[in-house]
DNA sequence: CATAAAGTCAAGCCATCGCTTGATTTACTA
DNA sequence: TAGTAAATCAAGCGATGGCTTGACTTTATG
């Protein structure tokens, strides 16, 4: 009989490999995306053994597909968590704080908050597989922007607020991913909020007094 | 003595292989960035020997710089005409809908117009050699917009407005990147307008009424 | 026509890629 | 202590990448 002990160390020391060969391949996915990465920088990062790849994962691509469908989750919850916390009666620009939170809060904390959000950056140009599971998350969370944005932008039909708030989206994803990123991400938080939250708020609003 | 003849059938021949080359080299560069492109699938689709890209360009990174430098330039001229073609008392929506103008048209245009618009766009994310020469040009842009819009954004000082001015060519960028951009083509030229311009604008004049 | 220049081509070199294999180490079980 | 499952490792395989080579074709010159 196979006893279960509370540690094993076999199955703590793959868990490490594991975890190390995943947020290996997240920072490259987020500076080089999907075609930059290679399997020999992945555990020369992590300090694992080209095999571990596959015993692990099955392949580059799985453990790639697992890290980026783990970092889009990790934002969907974080961009709901935020526009679920707007009251009722909340101002555009209060919204747009929101909208742009998540991506704020990264370029904060930098590190492995900041890949994320440039994995995610990423992958709304190349699309990757894996959506298929959060695809429910994904129009949630549209439908949760949608709602707190209505009363704000009177006179917009609801087609062109979609098309505002990918314009949004896509406006945030950008400043992650240019050379432009590394500058915001040196400016104090307060600083960043007060620059960016007009852009955004302008951009939902749109521009004609 | 080497006399100059008015038609050398070689050097024609020559200068059509360059420029299929560099034609392919730019539509590879424009859906798949500089990672994505192998000297194999470029010498298929110009109908070249893999040789000709050594024997004209010196390297495959050399062509693609070369494309690279070709589709910028591209670019910063027509921005800059649609800027100049302002009269001095623009409103925010024709600065905007000039700002916008080269990428609506390239839109509109599709083939090599789009290619060159979405080379500029990747290039803006992972930035290449060949800046230096165009440096001067890029900045006369800059200032140009800002000469335009500053007039019609009051009570924001300079460098904001250079701020919220990277803000909106990043919007455009990445709706030429991104899959949503394959649906603005798709869309009548005088309907994108119609959407399009009032975000620019607004992202321009920032959001608190 | 002979020569030389410009261009093109098939073939192959060498590095790197993702992935597999069979042996080996490690830590737990009986 | 012997046995076993989990994990790790060095080595190498086949494919593909950029680039070079030396022969060949085409075209202009004297």
């Amino acid at each position: 009989m196979i006893r279960v002990k509370k540690t094993d160390l076999r199955r703590e020391a793959g868990q490490r490999t594991r975890d190390g060969l995943q947020s290996a391949a997240l920072e490259l996915l987020a500076q080089r995306g999907q075609e930059g990465v290679t399997l020999r920088e992945i555990t020369d990062r992590a300090g694992a053994n080209v095999a571990a790849v596959s015993y692990h994962f099955g392949s580059l691509k799985a453990l790639c597909d697992t890290a980026i469908e783990h970092a889009l989750e990790q934002y969907l919850d974080a961009q709901m968590a935020a526009i679920d916390s707007l009251g009722p009666a909340a101002t555009l620009d209060e919204v747009a704080a929101a909208f742009a939170g998540p991506m704020m809060r990264a370029f904060a904390a930098g590190g492995q908050d900041l890949a994320v959000m440039r994995t995610v950056a990423r992958i709304g140009i190349e699309p990757p597989q894996g959506w298929e599971r959060l695809t429910g998350k994904f129009e949630k969370s549209r439908r949760d922007v949608l709602r707190v944005l209505g009363p704000n932008v009177p006179g917009v039909d609801e087609e062109e607020l979609i098309f505002r708030t990918r314009c949004a989206a896509g406006l945030l994803n950008w400043l992650a991913l240019a050379p432009i990123g590394t500058e915001l991400a040196a400016l104090p938080a307060e600083r960043l909020e007060r620059q960016l939250v007009p852009v955004v708020a302008g951009a939902f609003r749109g521009g004609a007094g």
